[in-house]
DNA sequence: GATTAATGTGAAAGAGAATTCACATCTGGA
DNA sequence: TCCAGATGTGAATTCTCTTTCACATTAATC
């Protein structure tokens, strides 16, 4: 009983969402090349056809997450001008991202990237980095309009816009899902865009 | 050649001892039996002496992070009767608990917790409930005693003090401790207060 | 329709881990 | 001193996982 045949492109694409689909149902501990084939009713060697081993699997992964996260920048930029309609158009998707592929933050705070393998740590950093670094493009372009205060350090209140959005997700993926994003959200923005521009903002 | 023969209290702290040590140097996935049987000069087996088995050591490491972490709250209550103040001394503590414990993040994001619907999340589940309700408390006290604006909601405020911690770990840690933790409290922390006091305040 | 490269399969090797167990050794108390 | 129980050991068992390989099947191209 083979399993249907299909060109390696589209195989690849399988492999990657069959295993953050399997992240979200589990650990990356059972995230293992046995279970991905399992759900893609292929024999593991199978998967060897498309990827050299399990480690480039992950690099694929973690490619693919990078895309999604800056395909968000992008979106937020042409959908607005204005810094803090930026800011909370990618707090909303940022939020729909985790809340979509929850399996994320799971990989993300995995051995995969705690250890000290560092070529993939060093990799994941960057990422990291390059995202917060938009954010504080957005920031320093509000301030160059004047809708953010200028005594404000751009770094800081990029980390601090992942302050809203990291202990909600925590909470949320401990809680299994029941903590009230929505509600963390709506009570911390305003005291967020209230720091940010030194007033009170009525949306 | 017999290594030392310890009682059995003792050689459980030193097992949790060793188990933080290993995570602070490597990943959970290294964090197994025999290596911290080996880090100690044993046997693996001799380590079910006093331990049921491995789950019953992540609980007792659980049980040692959470203890620490509640300890913190104890001496900054006792250090100052000013919310913000102790807020202040719980922010350096918690940073100093984990400078000198890194491995404690990656326990806290680990498979053990991320993956199934076990008991054990449950319990880091209470766990973090738990601090995040002792930081609300001392910021409605500050609220009662007119320190800190009443019209914010004490859980969000929690909240948002975890959110000056969270992203400044994960890039000490994933920056391999080269990030600059003191720059970032210092850039944030005057964010945090005004937004708690309604007004800036020098220190 | 035949050829060939791509894709899939099952078995098996090899590695590493948790756990058990019979046996050894140590320690404290009578 | 000697015994009993606590502690430690090494070997064996039982898993699970990654990876390889010879062989099978399919799809595309001529």
């Amino acid at each position: 009983m083979a399993a249907e045949k299909l060109s390696t492109d589209i195989r690849r694409e399988q492999i990657v969402a069959a295993a953050l689909q399997l992240m979200s149902e589990s650990s990356i501990r059972r995230l293992t090349i046995t279970a991905i084939a399992r759900r893609m009713g292929l024999a593991p060697s199978a998967l060897y056809r498309h990827f050299r081993n399990r480690d480039a699997m992950m690099s694929a992964i973690f490619e693919h997450i990078r895309t999604r996260l800056f395909r968000n920048i992008e979106t937020v930029r042409q959908e607005s001008n204005d810094a803090v309609d930026r800011l909370r158009g990618l707090l909303d998707r940022h939020i729909g991202l985790i809340r979509k592929e929850h399996g994320i933050p799971g990989i993300f705070f995995s051995d995969e990237l705690w250890g000290r393998q560092s070529e993939r740590r060093r990799k994941m950093f960057r990422i990291v980095t390059g995202y917060l670094a938009e954010v504080e493009d957005i920031v320093r372009e509000g301030q160059s309009r004047g809708t953010i205060r200028k005594d404000l350090d751009p770094a800081a209140a990029a980390r601090l816009f992942f302050g809203i959005v990291q202990p909600a997700i925590l909470l949320w993926h401990m809680s299994e899902g029941s903590f009230d994003i929505d509600g963390h959200v709506a009570a911390t923005w305003p005291v967020y865009v209230e720091a940010l521009t030194g007033e009170v903002r009525a949306d």
